[in-house]
Formats: structure tokens, sequence, C-alpha cells
DNA sequence: GAATCTATGTTAAAGCTCTTTACATGAGCT
DNA sequence: AGCTCATGTAAAGAGCTTTAACATAGATTC
């Protein structure tokens, strides 16, 4: 699993799955210490090389944040794909379980949220990156979509409003509660609960009453 | 306005205003490369000082930095405190300008909004800090009080749970659309008409249509 | 107004760490 | 076996942090 100091002997003078390795580490060192607490030689030496080593699979420190970043994305809008399963079994059910879903990444994986949204990274850094974002993104608006549909066409908001209304509430409460770091904020309620609650209070302010789509 | 090094000869051996000019100095760079993105000693640079100068206002970088979190924080409370106006005229239209003092001092004062909310700073590594973050949020807690409190009693949401919903909706428009950043999404609309919306919709969903409280 | 005290600067140096350059190793291919 | 290239190391240069020793000047006291 890990490819620490100790192997050093077997492995001999190659690594053999550096860049891995190094993402990896990087995981482990912001779960630590935050994305802005390691240098890339910390990342160096969780991985058990010397501190030049990652030079040949990373630009600099930025690039492989850059790299977490992107996984982690993909990671998310697969996670969020699979909550929001195609709408089924009604639209309202299925943005419970991804509103849900969303906490849910956050919470697990604070490293990868991290990297994707605090880490400060320049969105046009690198294509892929960005691109990771969109798809992630795609499903929140696509569930929007959904929703929206179901309203009678006079009284429909526009769907990409809606779309970042919940993004921001998730994102929101994420970001301020829904983190095992220190930093945030002690809350009455589970941070899930506190967002069903939210959006099932800002549907209904849509005209979505919960009967007609469950 | 500025103490640059220019002024050295006018100051002569001491700076005068050194703890104010490291305050101002890692605001200006906190800008320019975000709150992770410079050095104790570059504070000291632009201060037109040498290295060692700061440690004698602050123990470390991380003091400086929560210094700049508090100030924020104080600045942030006063703002949003004034927008509040104790709720005149009437508590949606006064929530409606609170909204919109969140944003603007998250726009117009991203440096102050990076160390409050994007430092990673521990919560507890000091006292005035942590009050001051809990005199911002008690003004957001107030408005939710007064707009609750037009609900009949047997509708009446709890009021935590609903100051924490306008600020999650506020910091998460704010973090993810509201900085000049280049970080951040491009918006169909302004993030103030973004949150404007959200707000009253959520208001609807509680049952507090316009037309009672304007 | 002179002596002293204290706050606030500077310089210098030790100890780290990052980053880069030049060199070493070894895996895959012919 | 020998070549070549990807991937590692080692060593050196540069910058940051922190402390200790010293310098300056504003404030206080007599």
């Amino acid at each position: 699993m890990s490819w620490s100091k100790q192997d050093r002997k077997r492995r001999g003078y190659h690594h053999g799955n550096l860049r891995e390795a190094l993402v990896a580490a990087a995981l482990d060192l912001i779960d630590a210490k935050g994305p802005a607490g390691f240098t890339f030689a910390d990342a160096a030496r969780a991985a058990g090389v010397s501190p030049a080593a990652p030079y040949r699979h990373f630009r600099d420190r930025e690039a492989l944040l850059a790299d977490v970043a992107r996984r982690g994305f993909e990671k998310f809008a697969d996670q969020l794909d699979r909550a929001w399963n195609n709408g089924q079994p009604g639209p309202m059910q299925a943005l419970e379980n991804l509103g849900r879903a969303y906490l849910a990444f956050a919470e697990n994986e604070p490293a990868y949220y991290a990297a994707m949204f605090e880490a400060q990274l320049p969105r046009d850094i690198d294509r892929e990156l960005s691109e990771a974002g969109d798809r992630a993104f795609a499903v929140l608006r696509q569930a929007a979509e959904a929703l929206c549909a179901t309203l009678p066409k006079d009284r429909r908001p526009p769907t990409l409003m809606v779309s970042l209304h919940i993004w921001a509430l998730s994102h929101g409460i994420a970001s301020l509660f829904a983190r095992g770091d220190a930093a945030r904020r002690a809350l009455p309620m589970a941070p899930q609960d506190l967002l069903e609650a939210g959006v099932l209070i800002y549907l209904d302010g849509l005209g979505l009453t919960g009967e007609h789509n469950r």
C-alpha cells in the first residue's frame, strides 16, 4: 500500500510508482496541515525519495496540487452522479441524495475538497482541471433542470440560477461546518440535515412542494 | 500613506508605525498572492524594515495573519450591523441590505475576507479573534430573529437554523463567485442579485411573502 | 536639561528548507 | 552486450526563520 522509506532496499534505486505516491502523500499532508501546510520537499520525504525526485513528475508544487484537485473533481463528479442516479426514484428524493453525497464527500474526503476549493489554484492553470470542475457542476445543473421541469412553464425559474443556489448553499455549509477541522464552528445539527432543511425550504419557495414529486 | 523604504531617511532609525505597516503589507500581499503566498520576511521587506523587526510586534507570521483576520471580522461586523440598521425600514428590506453588505465586503475587501475564511487559522488561536467572529455572526443571527418573529408562533422555524442557512448561502456565493480572483467561476448575474433571489425564494418557502414585511 | 529606562529598530549568524544542476542507475529495446 | 531514456541521487546556492547582541530615540524622572 504505502511506498515508505522502509521499502527502500526492496525497491532499490527507482521508486516504481512515485507519481501516485506523491499524490497520496499530498493527500495525507493536506489532511494533516491544509493545502498550504506542506512543501514539495515534504511530499518527497513522505514518499521516501530525495527532494529533487518530484520534479521528474510535476513541474512544481502547484502542479501537484492541481493534479490532486483534478482527481478530486473527477471522484466528486462520479459520486454526485451516482447519487443523483438519473433522477430516480423522483427529482426530490434524488436531489436529497445528491445533497447528502455532496456533504459526504466534503466530510469523507476533506483533503480532496480542500485541494479543489481552498488551494487557491488559478482556474486556468490546467484545462483538464477546469473541465473536471465543469463535469461536477454539470451534475448539479442537470438536477436543477429536472426539478424545474416539474413546474409549469409560466412559473419556471432559470435553471442555471437554481443550480447555483443549490451549489452555493451546499458549498457554504460544507466549507463553514462540514469539515472535521478545528477551524470550523460548532453546529446544533448535522450538516446534512441543515442542508436538507435549507433545500426543502428553498424548493417550497419555488412552488415545488414535496407531495408533487416524492 | 505608505511607509516604504523611500521614507527611510525622513523617518530615521525607527519606523514609527510598524505594526500598522505590517498589517497593511500583509493585506497587499494577500491580495497579490493569497494568504499563503508570502512570508514574514516579505512583509518586513514591504514595510521597509529588516527581517527581524516584525518579531517586535508579532510572535510569528500566523499571529500577524490572525490580527488581520480579527480586524477583518470587526470591520465586517460593523458593516453588517450598519447595513442591517436595526431592521429599519423593515425586516425584508433590511435583510436585503445585509446580504448586499455581506457580498460587498467579500468583493471590496478580498484580502480581509481571505484572511478570515481561507487562511486556515485554528479557531482557538486567539480569543479576540473568535470573539470578533462571533460578533459578526451575531448580526446575522439578530436578523434571522427579527424575520422569524414576523411569523405566527406555530409556523416559526428555529432562528439559529435560519441564520445558518442565510450565512451559508452568502458565504457560498461569496467564496465561489464574488471575488475578483481569477480562480472564480464566471456568473450570468451579479453575485448580489443571485443572493437576493436565493434569499427571497428561501423566505417565501418559510411563508414570509414579501408583501407582509416590506 | 541631563540621566536613565524602555520600546523598537539593526546586524550578524546558525540552522533549516527549497530548488536546481550535474551526475548515477537501471529498465527496456535492439 | 550495449544504447538510450526515464527516473533517481547528491551537492551547492539561495532564501527564510529565529535568536542574540547591539544601536537609537522617545519618554520619564529628578
